[in-house]
DNA sequence: GCGACAG
DNA sequence: ATCTTGTCGC
């Protein structure tokens, strides 16, 4: 039996020493993309393309290191650490890869056959168990408290998580609390969960040695409004078995006809054909926001706490609560 | 030009 | 998420 909720996540992978693998896997005079490594990663979407070239941009380049062998998938040879593109396409001439006149590669040399742990396919395998883990239904009572969970991040490689906790009825604050807690994962459109659960856990624990925690956690991110209904507000949900719901503030999947919203208005997202989550909005001018189920709650309940918290902001009143106070904690 | 992906 | 000043509106 686990004893605390820190102890109920998997090991994360090391993303950025498994790309250093990767990387070491192209040979002298061939190149590979950005597109290829993501799914050599085992993100067939490659939503990380992204997060790698951030991560080529500014890791800690050696002598020797051959990552100006990454190039993007139209040819060009694209961004280089050292910020002179004309160093990068000179190591390529130098490898001997063929450049055009326009001093674009020529991809016939292009490598994409890399032997892979296939990490994000992995974490990708874990969500479907956690979605499939997920409660639906919600046990009927009619909750005295809720509370929203929010981090910022820091430049020292730190995130802070802060929990605050509202009455249901007057929406007053009743509890506040915080932690520092390092972040290692990247942030990678589908994986945010993996980025911020390691935070929110330690939170939830800190919190829950000093009472019970609140009868409805709303979080920062989406629930079931995720590519494999695996959103942070769902894992964090079921891995704490707890009842959670997400609120969203763009939308990451599905469609929504958001066309003369109005204040109050309710409209739905499906995917697939299928409904999961809908948007809201509290004032006819702020965009709206996607309301979705984490764990223990149906749609139509994370709705109408959703509406019910949204009042002066844009955001549910817990949501933005714990947002304010993680900006205001990262200072000092 | 298209598509565009939480935090 | 973060980088950022003043400014428009309730």
């Amino acid at each position: 039996m686990k004893r605390t909720f820190s102890e109920s996540l998997c090991e994360l992978p090391d993303l950025r020493s498994e790309v250093l693998k990767l990387l070491a896997q192209v040979p002298v005079g061939q190149v590979t993309t950005y597109g290829d490594l993501a799914r050599a990663l085992g993100d067939e979407k490659t939503a990380s393309a992204r997060w790698l070239g951030a991560f080529f941009k500014d890791h800690d380049h050696q002598h020797g290191c051959t990552c100006h062998r990454v190039v993007r998938s139209n040819g060009e040879i694209g961004m280089y650490v050292t910020g002179d593109p004309n160093e990068k396409a000179g190591l390529l001439k130098k490898d001997g890869v063929m450049l055009t006149g326009l001093g674009n590669v020529d991809l016939a040399c292009r490598f994409s056959d890399f032997h892979s742990v296939k990490p994000l396919k992995q974490l990708k395998e874990f969500q479907f168990t956690l979605a499939k883990r997920r409660q639906r239904k919600s046990q009927e009572l009619t909750p005295r408290t809720f509370a929203g969970v929010d981090c910022a991040y820091r430049d020292d490689g730190n995130a802070v998580g802060a929990y605050v906790e509202l009455d249901s009825e007057t929406l007053a604050v009743t509890f506040e609390e915080s932690v520092v807690a390092p972040v290692e994962f990247p942030y990678i459109p589908g994986f945010l969960s993996f980025r911020e659960m390691p935070v929110l856990l330690l939170l939830l624990d800190k919190v829950r040695r000093r009472r019970d925690l609140a009868d409805i956690i709303f979080v920062d991110g989406n629930g079931i409004l995720h590519p494999r209904r695996a959103g942070i507000a769902t894992c964090l949900g079921v891995l704490i078995n707890r009842p959670t719901l997400g609120i969203g503030k763009s939308l990451l999947c599905g469609s929504v006809d958001t066309k003369r919203m109005r204040a109050g208005d309710i409209r739905p997202v499906y995917d697939n054909g299928e409904l999961i989550g809908n948007a809201l909005k509290t004032k006819n001018q702020s965009k709206p926001i996607f309301a979705s189920p984490g764990n223990l709650i149906s749609l139509e309940e994370a709705t109408l706490f959703a509406k019910a918290t949204m009042t002066k902001h844009r955001t549910p009143e817990p949501i933005f609560y714990a947002d304010r106070f993680t900006k205001q904690l990262r200072k000092n």
